[in-house]
DNA sequence: CCCGAATGAGACATCACTGTCTCATTCGGG
DNA sequence: CCCGAATGAGACAGTGATGTCTCATTCGGG
């Protein structure tokens, strides 16, 4: 039942992200059902983008979960956090440029994200492990624009999905890791 | 004269990148004039979108060529990109958001630019300044998110804008760099 | 100071999208 | 096989944005 859910955000978040404007009948068509269908899923576009905001919020905040990034290694923390990240890759690339929620009331819910990874490159750099001429709030920055532009180019061709998580964690984590001295 | 058109655009640029679907009306608010200014400069939400698409490539190629992106050092190019391109990085992180680009007929003054970042970090690889398990296509698509990314929390107060240029440089190459081995 | 150009404010018809409805068809569990 | 639930297709009115127009006002160079 809400495989069917996940599958119509899913799309939505896809078409949504390349083509803010699309109208309801394109969002419809792009995840396969109809109009009708869609309207009976969610009552009007308003409802639409707020599910796949709550969505995109609870799937990473799982991802977060998941990835238990106050153990270990802050370096092997952040490389958990993509790798789990990477499955709602679509849903994070959605939120970054929906940069809306900037206005609605869904920031509680964000900034509890953004606190959390804040907090771990913050860890980071208390342990030594992260430079610290790069500021936490740009790291966090940075991850999502990183997350999300790995995402689009997966969805275009230009990179294998498989390597998305590499991708993504070598060249953030070489940006950010305190050189070792040697 | 093109000093009204280019605040103008400035301004739609930031505006859209944070919500596309704002109207025309919303628009020109944001610009400071009146629909019917607006209408007179641009015919329309089409025209419009279409300048900022074309002022957004003209300006990054210009960017491009003023960073000489063949000369020297391959890192110290791409240094010297990301620092021309800081000026119009509003209008990068639109063109980057607005992926609609990829179905109508820029493709090609965009692509035109593609190449040429691409082949600055080939180039980079060749010499031996860039590792070699980050594929050029890979690292141009960061560059823009990167650059996006700095953009936008720039003008969302969570990066001081003189940070920008350090802050996507440093991460981008430190990523992007061969280890020295020493 | 003057006059033409540019602008702001608003009215207006048009149009695309939206949200709701109906009805025929399909689907899936019992 | 059967029946209720879900879906697709389409019609329909309401609504907000759009593009065009007019007119009064402001601006800026000569």
């Amino acid at each position: 039942m809400s495989l069917d859910r996940e599958h119509v955000l899913r799309a939505a978040a896809a078409l949504l992200t390349r083509k803010a404007t699309a109208s309801m009948d394109e969002i419809a068509k792009a995840a396969g059902v109809s109009r009708a269908t869609l309207h009976r899923h969610f009552s009007g576009r308003d409802t639409l983008v707020r599910a796949l905001e709550d969505h995109g919020i609870a799937e990473f905040e799982r991802a977060l979960d998941e990835a238990r990034t106050e153990e270990g290694d802050a370096d092997e923390a952040v490389r958990r956090l993509i790798a789990r990240s990477e499955p709602v890759a679509g849903f994070l690339a959605f939120l970054f440029t929906e940069n809306q929620l900037y206005e609605a009331g869904i920031n509680e819910g964000w900034n509890r994200l953004d606190v959390r990874v804040q907090g771990l490159f913050r860890r980071g750099q208390e342990e030594g492990v992260f430079r610290l001429d790069l500021s936490p709030a740009w790291l966090t920055e940075a991850l999502y624009g990183l997350i999300g532009a790995g995402a689009w180019a997966v969805q275009d061709g230009r990179v294998a999905a498989k390597d998305h998580t590499r991708m993504v964690s070598e060249l953030l984590l070489g940006g950010a890791r305190r050189r070792m001295e040697r």
